[in-house]
Parts: structure tokens; C-alpha cells; sequence
DNA sequence: GGTACTGTTACGGGGCGTAACTGTGC
DNA sequence: GGCACAGTTACGCCCCGTAACAGTAC
């Protein structure tokens, strides 16, 4: 579908009847009606009492539903939540971030596994925050905590090295997000919830990559040392 | 639920009931009749036609499964795949990663959108990781492109460098990941793969909190810059 | 013989649409 | 007057369990 220049929406744009809405977005129009019916997207402008046009805004808000249910994985509840804040972005530049951030943490599974009493990782990650000298939301700290546990309960292991090393490397991974971020109110919060929400993936793919990559150098390297042997 | 040591597990958790099972476990006996129909767990050892045993390796599949489902949010035919790797693992120790990684790519959404014929990030994507000199797999460098296209067509702004520098980022992660694996074989499997899938969000949570200190910073020296002045 | 199991079948609820229906406008 | 459209209601599919049941064992 090589679309974003179909019948009516060539540049002008000017309002359209849902079927052309359809075929702009790809996106049948029962579906459509659906999302109008759940609020994620605004009604369109009455001509008449069964009559309605829609505008290049409800073209891309049908795009930004479908990329973050599709692309980023999100539940249409987290859509809505995501949709609220973009709607109607803090006032303040200093609380965006937190709305921002906020607003993604109803996605990302994880919800919010308890941590009994005598856990480790809470002390840890308080810990290792200060260490780094990050100063952050409570909230957050006890999310990775809990998240922390939750794997080293699974039996994962190098958890108690790996997480401050991983730390260290989300820094440049958060440069240069908040690089990308332009100077405008109402861009800046898109900017950072949709960005950090469809890019997530991205970064669980390069993890991946860059695993093989190490991987490989680690097995060649290996390889050279006992020469003619296996594995270990 | 302060488990890992209830009734009949203290230590040589001789097998029990499927009752204990749930116990130990914090999961309803339905459900994990459930899981056993599915094939997720494996069958009790049978004492007789209708009574069965199971021993510490269900308690601990049983976690596992819980840990996928409801840590990393995979669904249940994602957790089937993975358990197949984990049940079989692949005997060459420079597959391992490869398989252990095509096991999880049924997971995190992004159902392989198609990227259409004249898109430059398959290109933007070759050309980045030659100039890293990563060589990896290819079908994830497509699966890379598909994922910063849509993300791009969703109006993120930056990727063209910020991919770059994730990647970049992405080694560090990689290298700790890397370092964590145990030498034995069925050990690197589990390692890999469960440490992937459960700490997939614990990076995410890591991000949003540099995100955090970064923008807090950059929005100190802004105050700086231009004291008494509002956000730019 | 009452209770705790075994395996099986039937049911339920949430999430996400899709199809069908009844008007109204052009 | 035939067709496209608006809004609504009903239905369907998949996923993930849960409840109820019949038949053994202790």
C-alpha cells in the first residue's frame, strides 16, 4: 500500500468522507467507526445529521493508533492513555518527561510484581543509583527492582553486575533521545512517548545483533586459545 | 507469597501432589492442569492410572512459564517455542545463539511489516552496520529496518543518526549480556534466552530513567544559558 | 466412605475488531 | 431512487484460564 498521496488527500487535504479515510489510512472502515466509537479518534465535522468529513488530523491519528498497537504492541487501553497525554501535554517542560513517561507504564508487561519484605534488590538498585549519581523517580527505581527480581527468580544469572553495566549504556541510549527531541511543547511530547514507545523494539533487535556480534568475537577468540577444541 | 520453601519443598522436595505443586508455585491447580493439557509442563510421573508426581523440575518450569507470561509478556504459543530450545538446545555451540534468538522473535510485536520497494532503511541499515563492521544476521537487520520505517512513518524524528548511536549502545548491553553466559550448554541456552525476554523490560525501565537524568541535566544547563527564562 | 486426586469437557470474560441493520442525505 | 454514508447493535474469533464433572486411589 503505497499510500499518503490517494484520491482527495493530495496535498490539500481538504475533509473527506470515512471511506477515503480508509483508503488513506489502509484501515478498514468498521474498523474505523470502532475507534471513533472507543474516542480514539475525534469525531469528524458534522455537514449534515448523518453526514461527517475528516481532516488530514484524523488521518494521521489513525496512522498513530495503528503504529502503536502494531509496531509497539500497545493494548488499545495503553493507546488511550498515551492519546490523553498527547492531547492534552503539562504545561511545564520539567513535568513533561514524568507525564510522558508515565503515561507508557500502563504497556511494557511487568505489572508491577510485588517485592516482599526482606528482597535484595531494592536496597541494590538505590544503591547503584546513587553510585552512578542518578537522582530519579522513586517509582521507576522500584519498578526495575521489582523487575530485577522477577528475573533473578527465573534463574537468570550476572544480574547483580549486568544491571550496572547496562545502566552505563542506556545513558547513551537516552542522549540521544533526548537529542531528537525538539524545542516545541506539543512536539516534544510526541517526540518522547511515541518515539521511546516504537523504538523500544528497535533497541531489543540491536541487543540482539549486538549479541551476535559479541558473541562471535568471544568464540573466535576462544577458538584461538585452544585451538583444534570445542566449546567451553 | 513468600514461597521457595513450603510444605514438602524444604530441600530434597522429594515429588508431590499436583496440590503441593500449586502451593509451591502460587498457581491454581486449574491452571496448571491447564498448562499440563497444553504441554507446557510435562506430565507428572504416574504412581498409578490417576496419581501423579511431580518434582522440583516442575516447580521450576511452572515458574518459568509464569515468568515469561507474566514478567516479559509473552503469550502462551511464544512460551511454547521457547521451551522448545530450551528442551532441545542446538549441540553446536555457534547455533546456540541463533536458535536461542529465533526463538524470541515471535514475540515483541512487530509482525514484520513488510517494508515497501523503494524504502531506504534497508539500505541506511546495511550501510550502518558495514560502517560498525557488524556482521550478523540478515533477516535481523530486515526486521530492524521494518522496525525504524514504521516508527519513521509514525513522525519519530532522529533516527537517522539516533539508530546509530543506539547501536552503539547496544554493544555495551551485549558485552554484559555476553559475559554472563555460563560455559555448560544447556545452561548458555536457558541464560540467553530467559535473561533476554526477562530483562528486555528491565532496559526499557533502565531508559526511561537516564532519560530522566539526562533531560534533567540538559534543562539545568538550558536555566543556565538563560537564567529567568522559561523553557525555550 | 470421605477426601484428594486424575484427566476431560464445558463454560466464561476480556480484547479487538467485523457484519448487519436502520435510518438519512445526494 | 439508488448508492454512500452515519450511528448503533449484535456477533465472532482468539487468548487465557476456571469450573464442573466422572472416574480412581488412599
Amino acid at each position: 500500500m503505497l499510500l499518503s498521496n490517494v484520491k482527495g488527500f493530495v496535498e490539500g487535504s481538504r475533509p473527506v468522507r470515512i471511506s477515503a479515510l480508509s483508503e488513506a489510512t489502509g484501515v478498514p472502515v468498521a474498523t474505523l467507526k470502532f475507534y471513533l466509537r472507543e474516542g480514539l479518534v475525534p469525531p469528524g465535522r458534522l455537514t449534515a445529521a448523518t453526514q461527517a468529513r475528516y481532516d488530514a488530523g484524523h488521518v494521521e491519528r489513525v496512522r498513530l493508533v495503528r503504529a502503536l498497537t502494531q509496531a509497539a504492541g500497545l493494548s488499545l487501553a495503553d493507546v488511550r492513555r498515551v492519546l490523553a497525554v498527547l492531547d492534552d501535554p503539562p504545561a511545564d517542560r520539567f513535568e513533561l518527561l514524568g507525564a510522558a513517561q508515565a503515561a507508557m507504564l500502563g504497556a511494557e508487561a511487568s505489572p508491577s510484581v510485588a517485592v516482599p519484605d526482606g528482597d535484595p534488590w531494592p536496597d541494590r538498585v538505590a544503591d547503584g543509583l546513587a553510585d552512578l549519581g542518578w537522582e530519579c523517580d522513586p517509582g521507576l527505581a522500584t519498578r526495575l527492582a521489582g523487575q530485577l527480581r522477577a528475573a533473578e527468580a527465573a534463574g537468570v544469572a550476572g544480574l547483580k553486575a549486568g544491571w550496572l553495566a547496562w545502566a552505563r549504556a542506556s545513558r547513551g541510549v537516552a542522549e540521544a533521545d533526548v537529542a531528537s527531541v525538539p524545542a516545541d511543547e506539543a512536539g516534544a511530547v510526541r517526540q518522547v512517548v511515541v518515539g521511546t514507545l516504537l523504538t523500544d523494539p528497535v533497541l531489543a533487535t540491536l541487543r540482539r545483533l549486538a549479541q551476535q556480534v559479541v558473541a562471535a568475537e568471544v568464540l573466535a577468540g576462544e577458538r584461538e586459545v585452544t585451538p583444534g577444541a570445542g566449546a567451553r
